[in-house]
DNA sequence: ATTTTCGAGATTTTT
DNA sequence: TCTCGAAAAT
């Protein structure tokens, strides 16, 4: 029996409205509103009371998480056993699309999706052939690089016609050469990153209208939660595949974009009703999660965003306790006063560890606190940065099965040398050498000269093992041939060498996992499919079994909600991150402030954020964040004193930031394009102010190099504004 | 020629 | 914690 229809806490207006309006639909829906709930409630709807099959529906969540979370919402409202048809994330979509359809360009249907880290040992071997080396900087420059090539579609064609030529030319640009070599290695293992899944679909919707029409007939119905992080291509997508049947329902809060470093743009969500304008907009401003007390900080916080449309969310929830701003001394002192906090939750409020959770800006910060929780005992888990199947043994473990199912060259460096088989720098160039002239991956160029010198004794025994299954794989069963492999390569002995207990664990884990698909999957179970399925499937979490607080960045935390949450290190160059403080990137800075007006939301009763005096890894000292400045002090408690003079030289600091950076306000310092006087190098033009270095960077006159002249020095001049 | 070891350095956010 | 490079050890 289904549960009954019915979206507690809506009000019966907007429930009608979000269950039946077709067409186009724009909800506008703030944080804590329901809207995940609501989108449940419509799917079923559908579902049920329109008797809308689900294979025609899709529902485009913003993570896998999400996307389980839904289905599980679906479940429990249409009943057990229900097929939930495609509810995935843009992504997931996508490779279901292609995994159809792909054959009609030359890919293969078993392409290989690339994560960073592989994009990365493309790019480290492509400087390496040219006798360079990849400096962090300079990769992740490249990677935008790329992503920029990328948004011209022609480059799609380049990728899947093996006829078209990519020529490295002599004369190209060093930045040129490398994309080029870039897409030849992407096209020989046949890759496809994340940018790529969007884009090869879009072609493909594109080249072949029978395929983009098979999926405007087959999709009736298609919704999208967190719309306004949705990028342009993403949108593209959906504005194709709803042409035929115009029936798209996107839910979204402007107020929550975090992803605009990504390509997200939340204008499309604000002028949806341009675009469409049969279009019905929907407005759900009625908070169901939060005390008031939380609420009003959120709202206060947020009014200070100019690109934004002004909503004010209210709650009619019982008031609560005030939200709490700790100031410490010494990172220590934080540290301390927050796990205080939590025994104290604990034992004097009867709260569960696991209705806890501590957010922070950077994944790096959450070293921070672990020291103190281990410490005091308390039990918590860390979600997000390494994910499972991100772990070094656990892409070890499935490189070992790609390199006997696809036997591609990524897979191949992966493994090679994991554990050690004498292939040094050496042996590997020369491989490589030979390879390139035999337009031949890596592991053919192996098995065809095994005798070759540049061969070692114990890659041998690899290719004996490589050998052994690769024309067998077919016929085991996934979890045995992990199994086999993985004794046999020597992998498990060095691993069990090193005493690595934690890695040995994770991968029985990943021995389960593979048996659950083999379950499910019974006789179809195929390795290629396997290793593809679970390539975007990227939260796999084991099942905590006892109760733990929860440590999370905000970015993982959206969509969530925790009873307590405590907010930490919100200081001035963490939140807002440094980066974003860079000149003239306003629009990042209030992304910083959005970032705040998510993590505040996530709490239902508690909310604190905390911060700390003291030195920060670049020498200078750490500041309240300025978004803590922002609120009034009457919507916070404040504990932990703060001298006068701190208060004071915080803001000034702050004050200074916006004068020099952001070009606000009064300044007694300099700005981009100012021509000043220096007491030894002369005249010069302000060319970059650098905040987290607390340098200008300025040309002077008749010299090459620029100058990097320091915040604190006085005797430089101004000449003229620029 | 390779591998191991050890210390220093560095880290936005993620599908 | 992980990565990288230099120097020592095989």
């Amino acid at each position: 029996m289904a549960e009954d229809l019915i979206l507690t806490g809506l009000n019966g207006k907007q429930l009608e409205a979000v269950k039946t309006t077709e067409g186009y639909v724009r909800v506008v829906a703030g944080a804590g509103s329901g809207k995940t709930k609501a989108l449940a409630h419509r799917y079923a709807y559908i579902v049920e009371y329109l008797g809308i099959d689900p294979a025609n529906i899709l529902c485009v969540t913003f993570t896998n998480k999400a996307a389980g979370e839904m289905k599980k919402r679906v479940v429990s409202l249409l009943g057990q056993g229900y097929d939930t048809g495609l509810i995935a994330t843009y992504h997931g979509f996508c490779v279901r699309v292609l995994r159809e359809d792909i054959h009609r360009f030359q890919y293969p249907r078993q392409f290989i999706i690339l994560d960073e880290e592989d994009q990365k040992a493309i790019l480290r071997e492509i400087y390496d052939e040219m006798g360079m080396r990849l400096e962090n900087r300079t990769f992740n420059s490249l990677l935008n690089r790329i992503g920029l090539y990328k948004m011209n579609l022609e480059y799609v064609h380049l990728l899947t016609d093996v006829e078209s030529r990519i020529v490295v030319e002599e004369t190209d640009t060093l930045e040129q050469q490398v994309i080029k070599r870039y897409l030849l290695k992407q096209r020989k293992v046949f890759g496809i990153d994340f940018d790529d899944l969007i884009n090869f679909t879009l072609v493909l919707f594109y080249d072949f209208a029978e395929v983009l029409q098979k999926w405007q007939q087959k999709l009736h119905y298609v919704q999208v939660d967190e719309f306004q992080d949705s990028s342009s291509r993403q949108i593209e997508l959906i504005d194709l595949v709803t042409r035929r049947n115009r029936n798209l329902f996107v839910v979204g809060d402007p107020d929550q974009t975090i992803y605009e470093w990504r390509g997200a743009k939340p204008e499309y969500f604000v002028d949806f009703n341009l675009h469409y304008p049969s279009c019905e907009t929907i407005i759900l401003d009625e908070n169901y999660r939060s005390t008031p007390e939380i609420l009003d900080l959120g709202n206060a916080l947020i009014k200070h965003n100019q690109l934004r449309v002004d909503k004010d969310m209210f709650t009619r929830n019982p008031s609560g306790i005030k939200v709490i701003h700790y100031h410490g001394k010494s990172e220590a002192d934080e540290v301390k006063w927050i796990t205080d906090r939590i025994s104290y939750l604990v034992e004097e409020r009867q709260a569960s560890l696991n209705d806890i959770a501590i957010l922070y800006r950077s994944n790096f910060l959450s070293r921070y606190i672990e020291q103190g929780l281990i410490n005091e005992g308390i039990d918590y888990t860390i979600y997000g940065g390494f994910k499972f199947f991100q772990r070094k043994e656990i892409k070890d473990a499935l490189a070992y099965l790609r390199l006997i199912s696809a036997g591609d060259d990524l897979a191949f460096l992966r493994v090679i040398n994991t554990p050690r088989r004498g292939m040094g720098p050496k042996k590997l160039k020369a491989l490589r050498d030979f390879a390139e002239a035999e337009r031949q991956s890596y592991l053919e160029t192996m098995q065809e000269n095994r005798d070759s010198e540049f061969v070692s004794v114990k890659a041998r025994n690899l290719l004996d093992l490589v050998d052994k299954y690769q024309t067998s794989y077919h016929e085991w069963p996934i979890s045995e041939l992990a199994k086999e492999v993985l004794e046999e390569s020597g992998y498990m002995a060095a691993l069990r060498q090193d005493g690595d207990q934690e890695r040995l664990d994770n991968l029985s884990e990943l021995m389960n996992a593979i048996v659950a698909y083999e379950r499910i999957n019974e006789d179809e179970a195929d390795l290629d499919d396997y290793l593809q399925s679970i390539a975007l499937y990227t939260d796999y979490e084991k099942e905590a079994n006892h109760a733990s607080i929860k440590l999370m960045t905000i970015h993982t935390a959206k969509g969530l909600e925790f009873p307590y949450v405590f907010l930490i290190s919100f200081n001035e160059g963490i939140l807002p991150n440094a980066r974003s403080l860079e000149h003239g990137k306003k629009r990042a800075l209030e992304e910083e402030r959005r970032l705040v007006y998510v993590a505040i939301t996530r709490a239902m009763k508690e909310f604190c954020m905390t911060e700390t005096e003291g030195v920060n890894p670049n020498g200078s000292s750490k500041i309240p964040s300025r978004f803590i400045f922002e609120i009034k002090e009457n919507l916070y408690d404040r504990i932990g004193v703060i001298e006068e003079s701190f208060y004071e030289e915080s803001l000034s600091q702050i004050e200074y930031i916006n004068a020099t950076v952001l070009g606000e306000g009064p300044a007694d310092g300099f700005r981009i394009d100012d021509q000043v006087a220096h007491p030894v190098f002369g005249k010069g033009v302000i060319t970059e102010v650098n905040a987290r270095s607390r340098t200008y960077v300025v040309k002077f006159e008749g010299m090459e190099i620029q100058k990097p002249i320091s915040f604190d020095f006085k005797r430089m001049t101004k000449l003229k504004g620029g």
